[in-house]
DNA sequence: AACGGATTTGGGAACCGTTCTCATTAATGG
DNA sequence: CCATTAATGAGAACGGTTCCCAAATCCGTT
């Protein structure tokens, strides 16, 4: 199968969405990305946001976690396309780095595979404070 | 360091909280637990019921996580007091099993550490179909 | 048993992030 | 251009969680 629809086309906000993104080095909420475009003259309204976000999610390109605190955050991870991957994530500047998991990833397939469970998905995120905020 | 200081003296509803809890091998949503004591004819509140959920929380007694869908859910583990553990969900019923995660808390100790962060924690949770779900 | 102060309770309002609705605007392509 | 289709964005609606506060309960003390 073809690995994603797209299900926006390429527009000016689309844009304007992931580039808000691409230039933060850390995970982000829809809100906060609004409020960046906002404040930079954007003209863009909330939904939109919301809705590429969604899309770019879809894609692949943009990477979302829940963070301690249930905030859905976002961020830009379409750079390096090796699909799926981990982070490390600043709990007060939301700074990420993507991390190497092929040791989790073995983990969670045989701790799967042991209580039987089947069609298996994980979440894995490390939180802690970056060298900055320390 | 003490363990943690038990934020609510034991009550009638406390207890009930807990049981329901107990009672249910996965995780559960405050509204859920909710429901469930009030269709059992217990006369208590919502409000009341996430106060002890997180007084629970904070003492230990019971683990929260946010499922894919930014749910936030919880689950009684205080009956295998090892403290830190993970559990493999089961994203169509909710049930959890506890697993062994000594090889994660390597991986994400040294993976912090190589990134420079400190004071950290994290979050691994293995979601999928158990068998009775597949 | 009665009292008084401290704690807990729970109904409802407030809050906040997200989704939905739908009239308006912009893009496409013939 | 015009007609058709897709995208936009303002605001309403929604759902989960927290907050507020008057009433109820608990407890140690007379
Ligand atoms: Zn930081
Ligand atoms: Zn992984
Ligand atoms: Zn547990
Ligand atoms: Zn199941």
């Amino acid at each position: 199968m073809s690995p994603q629809q797209t299900r926006t086309r390429a527009t000016a906000q689309g844009a304007a969405v992931r580039d808000a993104l691409r230039a933060e080095d850390g995970f982000r909420s829809a809100q906060s990305v609004y409020a960046v475009l906002r404040a930079d003259g954007q003209k863009i309204g909330l939904s939109t946001v919301y809705r590429h976000l969604q899309a770019f999610t879809d894609d692949g390109v943009v990477d979302v976690i829940h963070n301690p605190d249930g905030e859905t955050v976002y961020r830009f991870c379409g750079d390096t396309p090796g699909g799926h991957h981990h982070h490390v994530v600043c709990r007060s500047c939301g700074r990420a780095e993507e991390v190497e998991g092929s040791a989790v990833e073995r983990w969670a397939e045989q701790t799967a595979a042991k209580a039987g469970f089947v069609d298996v998905d994980h979440t894995v995120e490390v939180f802690g404070l970056c060298p900055d905020c320390a």
